[in-house]
Parts: structure tokens; C-alpha cells; sequence
DNA sequence: AAATAAATTTAGACAAAACTAAAAAATTGT
DNA sequence: ACAATTTTTTAGTTTTGTCTAAATTTATTT
């Protein structure tokens, strides 16, 4: 993440991070569709810009062919994702907000543009390696440990891993999983699961407990691996 | 500072928080030459944004008259100005900047637009009542204490306060301070004043040191005194 | 393999914030 | 007091990022 990044726009940057997410689900070619959903624009506003990013050389395009980012626009997308999940952290760890009010404001603060500032906020945090959603924070070169974050419901029995989120924050919900002794942070191993409805078996803190399958596909956990 | 103020642009910020400064400077009206240099900007580009300040009741303007803030505007200034100055404070006590590199990262941190965000890092810093550089920081509703900063070359005898700021930042400047036990933080009394050559005398931590005009016209105290 | 539908691009416009050049008002000097 | 100078405003462009409406290309059906 050498790149002394030439002068990129506050939306040049977003749409960049908008084809990096895009093409991670998808690992072909963005549609311009997609990318007009995902920023809230309209598909010709897209590519006016996708072709003002082919002509800086960070995307790669071809009319009606869709987009996907060159090395460079990916490099960006990580400088400007590392950003992004740092300022989260900050705000969870130092500030005390809690880790679904802070997406917002870490997208004002992911375009702050300072190399030291950043330096200097990762090295304050700890050099941490997740976000507090569990997702991976890469470093300045753009390298991270790739976490695999999955519900509950799509782990095969014995993956063990964090609970890092939920996809349900109702207050019934939270109600819930604190009656059960479930918190972000705690590590769980899949003991169990029912073929008939769905319901899994998983060891906690204060021992083992039965979930059906509607909390199961409400609860994230992380599984750290090494990669990229 | 109540103000869930309506959309501001980062442009319109700060041409608000120039408008403040420049007004304090000279008290009377702020003329459309100053601020565009204050902007580096053209004249004609500030005559655009002033009318558009003028409909927005930020500023009280008349042509040729030269512009002044409305009370609206007068907390939107200082709201702006709390926010640069509590990150300043952030950057310095909590990630090590020197009090003289963090100017340009709080322009940008400064329009970072989240109340909650202002109020947690103001908690998280302990309240502070000034910033890195001895200057005052307002509070939620735009009050501050407003401290005095002078050099001690403009001091007069027997003035008290506590050193925030050089006007030389050499190395040779710095080696002389630390060579002297001077500090930025430490509270001096200024004892004698010789007509003759300007030299002061002031206490410090370690007694009583006689220091150049040279040097005198270098340091700046922080007097502090409650008002506005 | 047409015909239809969907996705994408082009063309032309607009708002924000800047600019240049020229006109108008205010100030200054003699 | 009035000519010269300075300051400020107006008028007309430019750039960035957006939009709508129309045209074009690709994909899907039958």
C-alpha cells in the first residue's frame, strides 16, 4: 500500500470500494447495475465514472462488459477498507460505541487522507487483525488474514470459531442471547445438528445449549484462517 | 451548539470558520479581499459563496459592506472550531503527534459530521478546556474560556503561565529549550524584565533563568482567563 | 432466429464551487 | 472635487458528479 495514491476523490474512492465488495461476492466481472444499487446513483452516473477510473488505470473495462479492479484499484480498495475497519475499531475499543452504531462514521473517517494518522492509530489500537464485526483489517501493504464469517446455520458440526455479529439486532433478539449466556467475543464449537428441523447443539461458557435454526442463521462466527 | 445544523458543505465550513477568525482579528466586518485570501481563492468565488451563506441567514451581508456572522453562524464557527480542537488534543496526547504536525490532519477530521462521535471523544480526552497550542476549545453550547496566549517578549512582569508553544521550531531553538529545561507544559512567572536589551528573567521548575529577547519573543504562555 | 426484455451507454442538462475578464462601486490622493 | 486606484460584483465558463431520456447492445424467450 506504497501507492502515494495520486489525488483520488472522496467518490472515486467510494465507487473503487463499492466494485472491491462487489467482486468479492462475485468474483467476476461487476455489472454497472450493481455498482448503481450499491452507491445509490443511476446506472449512467456509473459509467461516466467507471470510465474516468479506467482512464486513472484502476479498473479494468470494456463497454457492456462490466468492471473489475485492476491491481492498483485494488490496492486502493484495501488502503481505503484498512482505513475504514481501524476507525472501527477505534470507535468500539476507545469510544465505547457499540459495534452497530459505527458504520457511519467510519465511512466519513475511512477518506481522512494521512499516512502517519494512520500509522500512528493502528500502532495506538495494538496492531489489531479484526474489526469489530470480525472482519479482517488488511496491513499496509494490503495483505490480511482472511477470516471466513459464516452463520451458525452454514458451519459444518465441530467448526469451532467467535461470535463476532448478529444479522437480526431486534431487541427480542439481543434479549435473547443474553438470557442464554451469548455474547460478541465468546467462542463456540458446533457440537450438533439436527437433520429434521435444523436446530443446533453448541458448547458455551456455561455449557452446552440447543438453538433452533432461526437463532443458528442469526449468528456470525468467525473462523480465523491464514491466506492472501 | 444545538444546531442539527442543515447540511453544511465542507466548502461552506469553512468559509464560516475564516469569516470567525478573520472577525476576531479586526473586529468590524470581514472584507471579501480578506477572505479570499484567507481561501486562496478569488474574490469573485467569495462574493458567489457569501450570497449563498446570506440565504442560508449564516452571515449578515450587504454588497460592498463587507460580511459579518449571524449568532447562527457565530455557532456554527465555533462548532467547527471545537471539533478541530478536540481532535488536535486526540492527535497529540493519544497517538504522539507533535503539537506542530497536526494542523492539516484536523482540517479534515473537523468536518467529520457525527454528534455522538464529538461528545465520546470529548469524554474519552477528559473534557479538555484548551487544545495542543494553548487554545481555547468551546463547549457543546459554544461557550470557552478564553485564554489569553502571548509572548513573553508582550508579557508583562510578573505574569504567570504555562508555556504551549514556540514561534521557531528549529532544532537549535528546541536543543536550547530542552538544554534549559524548558518544557511545553510548564508553568514560568516572569520576574524581571531589564529595559536595556529586552532579556527576561523567569522561574521554571529548576529556579530562576535569564533568557534572551530573542528567546522571550519565541515562547509563548497561555494566560487563562473565564469570559465569552 | 426473431422478437422482446433487460442492461448499458450516449447525449444533453444541472448544481456546486471554482475561475477569468469586465463592469461598477467605494476609497484615496492631490 | 474629481481622477486614479482599489475593492467588489457581475457575467459567462469550467469541472465534478449527478440526472433524465433516448439509443444501443446483450440476453432471454418462444
Amino acid at each position: 500500500m506504497l501507492l502515494y495514491y495520486f489525488e483520488m476523490t472522496l467518490s472515486e474512492e467510494d465507487y473503487i470500494k463499492a466494485i472491491y465488495h462487489l467482486s468479492q461476492i462475485d468474483s467476476k466481472t461487476v455489472a454497472t447495475n450493481a455498482i448503481a444499487e450499491q452507491m445509490k446513483t443511476k446506472p449512467s452516473s456509473v459509467t461516466d465514472m467507471v470510465k474516468k477510473l479506467s482512464e486513472k488505470s484502476l479498473v479494468k473495462y470494456k463497454k457492456y462488459q462490466g468492471v473489475s479492479l485492476s491491481e492498483k484499484g485494488r490496492l486502493v480498495a484495501l488502503s481505503v477498507i484498512r482505513k475504514h475497519r481501524l476507525w472501527e475499531v477505534f470507535l468500539v475499543d476507545k469510544l465505547n460505541f457499540s459495534w452497530d452504531e459505527v458504520h457511519e462514521v467510519a465511512e466519513q473517517l475511512e477518506h481522512i487522507k494521512s499516512d502517519a494518522l494512520i500509522d500512528k492509530l493502528d500502532a495506538y489500537l495494538g496492531f489489531p487483525k479484526v474489526d469489530p464485526h470480525g472482519d479482517p483489517i488488511p496491513n499496509k501493504e494490503g495483505y490480511f488474514t482472511k477470516s471466513v464469517k459464516k452463520l451458525i446455520s452454514e458451519l459444518p458440526v465441530l467448526s469451532e470459531g467467535v461470535c463476532v455479529g448478529v444479522n437480526d439486532s431486534s431487541v427480542a433478539f439481543l434479549k435473547f442471547l443474553d438470557k442464554n449466556n451469548i455474547a460478541l467475543g465468546d467462542t463456540f464449537k458446533i457440537l450438533d445438528r439436527e437433520e429434521f428441523d435444523g436446530s443446533v447443539t453448541i458448547s458455551t461458557r456455561v455449557g452446552s445449549i440447543r438453538i433452533s435454526e432461526q437463532i443458528a442463521s442469526n449468528l456470525f462466527l468467525e473462523i480465523v484462517a491464514d491466506e492472501e
